[in-house]
DNA sequence: AATCTCCCCTAAACCGGTTTGCTAAACCGG
DNA sequence: CCGGTTTAGCAAACCGGTTTAGGGGAGATT
């Protein structure tokens, strides 16, 4: 005469084996203090040993929030998870949250749907990364009434967001190439997530470029098209870029690289192709993500404060989650140009690369 | 005469909106087919102009599952995310867990307690890493009924779990070296997360370490305990131990790094004290990240498929979830030697570092 | 002795869905 | 015209907890 289904004790069981009410039972874990002290340290015993655990999920439908909060990429995340971008962004998000009490849950396109990835999250609140505010889906989130925090878009002007300033960076590392006598630039961008796309003047990469243009007209240069190449944001795409400008028979003494990890991918193809940096060739990235100082030589790169972005896109969600503060805040980051060994003076010898007179 | 709580919208709101049954309603979304056609797409309408979306935490305490697995680590994420093992080994989770259509909740210690964080979690499973069998924890989570995998520990002989060949990879990586000619060793380990614990024999540090020792012995080696410098698993940890080494007056040839990241650090600290790599100072890694391959010179390594080991925890999980097996399966993946640029012959001059003879 | 408090605990409603079991009407062949 | 099968939809039970409103008894107060 064996127990057949073990299933899992409810709370019923509890009441019915240490001879209370439910409703004890629940104050016994929850609000003691309501309890005659005897009672509820009874109620505990024999709950534990009847391996009895509240069950999570029945818990948040009753107490209307889940306590945890959810990370939303329109990209796949196997593909994220390797980028270091998106690591040193996670700690900064997992920090906030793990100190506030909130699990932290994240939200991808399943089955290439991130509608129907949303409709199965049970968050309270999300951090959104990498969307324009235009994207079907962001309005849908809204529409359904959770709170949510952009990161990276400021399009949303009553919603909270997180910002950099990306063009003043861009500004910055393409003067400090000027300052150093560079006139022949290769721009090495971030390809959109989707294929084709033109680059989003609005987004991140379309502010950057705008920097980088900036700064050249300032000195009565233009950027022909041709010199602009992009690639995905990874070492491999940077190696790749760089290989394919040479082989177009680009002759840039300074490259303008959108992300770390693609320009360490240049430093990487540079050496393969015979050139000294930064006596051939100046490298400036864009992130300053970890490894950044560490490589050979180390790289000269836009600052941008990554884990503060993550942190404060989590305080700034919570404090809309929990009622804190309706007024939603816009914050904007600042970023700082690192100039380390990857930038040096141009070269003498002229370049072929073409050249629009002021 | 406003609506005051523009609460969201229930199943009971769109039945009576559309004149039928609550089980009408989720008839309409979930078996369509046993509504007349006309009547499903009414309520499917009714549904969409009210805003309703079906309540995620309801659904899962009536569907008995939450289509979420969890990653449970011992580690804050706030420490974890930076790691590249760790995000490498999440791309593979991820991927898997995308395939099979389920989301990512992370689990790691809220207020310090492992125990209270896996309590509030809502997951089908958990894949466990960083942990050893005789964790506390683990044992609450199986006495819990949650279905786990581990990773890297291979102590629960009726649970699934996921580990690679550490220390016969460990013993190529030493044995590389001892052919090369090199007698003198550094070994730089990872420390365990709890300061002051001793390495644990069994872990992946162990084995790796265990490793080392018996390619050592085979050639009548010792290692002297001063010969073994710890700190935790990053590029700034391999730096310091690195100084700390050679402030301790030795003079290794060859150092044998239990991990790629504090590998890099060693890399970098050697160019610091003007030792060039390989000539005079060999470094092998171990993990083979990413990175391994872009760093100055390109990094020997010992690989291990560290994607893979994500993929296959949840694969493993995921068939005992869906209770499509209820064999669980002890999967031990191959490591492999990466002989790349950081590794060459022993140098000819002597070192005075202490050497016990055979 | 009656009333008031306070303490400890409970019954029942509720959170927002899904699922089971059933019924009434339509359909069908003979 | 009749019994049998389908079809379309409903009411109620259920998932596993929390919370509200309130009841009974003991001690304090009048």
């Amino acid at each position: 005469m064996e127990e057949r289904t073990p299933r899992r004790p409810r709370i019923a069981d509890v009441a019915r084996e240490a001879g209370v009410s439910k409703t004890a039972v629940s104050f016994a874990f929850n609000s003691p203090d309501r309890l005659a002290p005897e009672t509820a340290s009874r109620i505990l015993d024999v709950a534990d040993s009847l391996g009895y655990r509240p069950h999570p999920v029945a818990r948040m439908l009753t107490q209307r929030h889940t306590h945890t909060i959810g990370v939303l990429t329109p990209q796949a995340l196997s593909v994220i998870f390797s980028n270091p971008f998106f690591g040193a962004f996670s700690e900064g998000v997992a920090l906030a949250a793990e100190q506030e009490g909130y699990a932290l849950h994240f939200i991808s396109p399943l089955h290439g749907s991130l509608a129907s990835a949303m409709g199965r999250a049970t968050v309270d609140g999300v951090v959104v990364i990498g969307l324009s505010a235009d994207h079907p889906e962001v309005e849908q989130i809204r529409a359904a009434g959770v709170p949510l925090a952009m990161v990276d878009c400021t399009a949303l002007p009553d919603q909270p967001s997180v910002v950099v300033e990306d063009e003043g960076g861009a500004r910055s590392a393409a003067e400090h190439l000027l300052a150093l006598g560079h006139r022949d630039f290769l721009v090495v961008g971030v390809e959109p997530p989707l294929p084709g796309a033109k680059l989003d003047p609005e987004g991140v990469m379309g502010k950057r470029l705008k920097g980088y243009l900036s700064a050249l007209a300032a000195h009565g240069l233009e950027l022909p098209d041709h010199a602009v190449v992009v690639g995905p944001a990874s070492i491999e795409g940077g190696i790749a870029a760089m290989r394919r400008a040479y082989e177009d028979g680009l002759r840039p003494t300074a490259v303008l690289a959108m992300s770390d990890a693609m320009a360490i991918g240049v430093l990487r193809a540079a050496r393969e192709l015979g050139l000294r940096v930064p006596e051939d060739l100046s490298v400036v990235g864009f992130d300053d993500i970890d490894i950044a100082q560490h490589t050979n030589p180390p790289l000269t790169t836009v600052h941008q404060p990554i884990r503060q972005k993550g942190e404060s896109a989590v305080r700034l969600l919570l404090s809309v989650v929990e009622r804190r503060d309706i007024r939603s805040e816009q914050l904007r980051l600042e970023t700082r140009l690192m100039v380390r060994g990857s930038t040096g003076p141009a070269p003498r010898r002229r370049q072929e690369v073409v050249r629009v007179p002021s």
